[in-house]
DNA sequence: CTCGCTTTTACGGTTTCCCGTAAAATTATA
DNA sequence: TATAATTTTACGGGAAACCGTAAAAGCGAG
């Protein structure tokens, strides 16, 4: 089991909580912070003083209030703690659900667990903390495995997303070629634009583009 | 101080860190609950019993899991409390920032407390026990005042919720109109819907409806 | 009840979006 | 390189959304 533990989570309640959690494991050192700024301060010093976290637990979504931060999610945490540690363990903690949000921790930032804040979150925490110590192998609940089979992130690319946000943003459908041509996004075509939002919508069931844009906010699509 | 309280709550970190808290404010008979219709039970259960709750405190959204419910947020499980039990005090306790629920948490749902999850919520919490449990008045945490003077709740009704809500979920501009006589909604004409949907897109500053349901879903409005 | 103000409704013209077809360009395959 | 398959582009007609104007209905003050 791990001896040296960082837990980075904003909620009051829940940071406590899976402190007590980490105690039960007899993990001795465990230290907790509220914003993700001061995560990277502990983990740097860490280093400095040789004597690194062996294990970053972290939530996605930290509230703003008053003080400026230079990072502001768990994503940004973990990319940055990454480049200054790249061995540390990292294990997400979050509500988070959205299947495309949670795939791209695993494949892009290369987290070791996720565990998903629920009813029984905490017994899973313990297993997910087991797992992670005595393997490299990656875990999720079993409930979440879904996730990886999940179609609609395999059909929707890029393309569709940055179509569905521009949308999103007041882009004008008849003048999005316009706005791809700036950007350098190919194809532009009123045509084949007008053909991607058509299959988009034939893909998701949407009535109309207002649904289909109501459609990708509710799926965390964008 | 209140001697019988029911927490309902579906985060299983949180509701250990709660109940601590309970605890320390000397709070013999606190009940735990993890799903809004078991809430809904204990506190019918208790009014039979003849020692009905003083206080409910609850989150305002419940992770839907496989067990199908009656009641699916705190807003729905209020609802239905008062409709039993009038008398019984209410404190929110969720991570909801959006000053539109809120607002409409006081004045349709008739809360006596808001306390918002975030990096010092117990002390907030504890604070709004201490108020509730002494006096009739409304709690709110200071930096959640501003919220009464919001414009955007001043100005924006029900009637536009719905519109929006309804554009959300496919309905065409054009029929809007028949959907609205459907539901008994009135004025239902296409020119007012128009009329309506225009204004909105003034006031939030849209390029088109798409945009607007965009950013009616940004500020959480749906 | 009447006057004046606001809200609702009606309607026509313009723009944007939607949908099908087909040509042109690109890519794959042999 | 020739041919087939796929993708991108072009375009035209019809539907929906957008915008301004004006009539009709509803409502409060006197």
């Amino acid at each position: 089991m791990f001896s040296k533990v960082l837990l980075a989570e904003d909620l009051d309640s829940i940071n406590i909580a899976v402190a007590t959690t980490l105690d039960e494991l007899n993990i001795v050192e465990v230290d907790n912070v509220k914003y993700c700024d001061d995560a990277l301060l502990k983990i740097k010093k860490a280093i400095q003083d040789n004597n690194p976290y062996q294990l970053l637990i972290t939530d996605l979504s930290f509230i703003e209030d008053f003080r400026p931060n230079q990072l502001n999610s768990g994503e940004e945490l973990i990319t940055a703690v990454k480049k200054i540690q790249p061995n540390i363990k990292v294990i997400v903690f979050s509500v988070e659900e959205k299947p495309v949000r949670i795939k791209s921790l695993f494949e892009n930032q290369n987290i070791n667990a996720f565990v998903l804040k629920g009813r029984n979150s905490l017994p899973e925490l313990k297993k997910a903390l087991k797992k992670v110590s005595e393997s490299n192998d990656k875990y999720i609940a079993a409930n979440l495995a879904y996730i990886f089979q999940d179609k609609i992130t395999h059909q929707i690319d890029d393309y569709d997303i940055q179509l569905i946000q521009h949308l999103a943003l007041g882009v004008a459908q008849d003048k999005m070629d316009l706005k791809f041509k700036e950007l350098g996004i190919e194809p532009n075509s009123k045509s084949t634009i007008e053909k991607r939002i058509g299959k988009l919508k034939d893909y998701f069931k949407a009535n109309n583009t207002v649904h289909l844009i109501a459609i990708a906010k509710d799926l965390g699509l964008i």
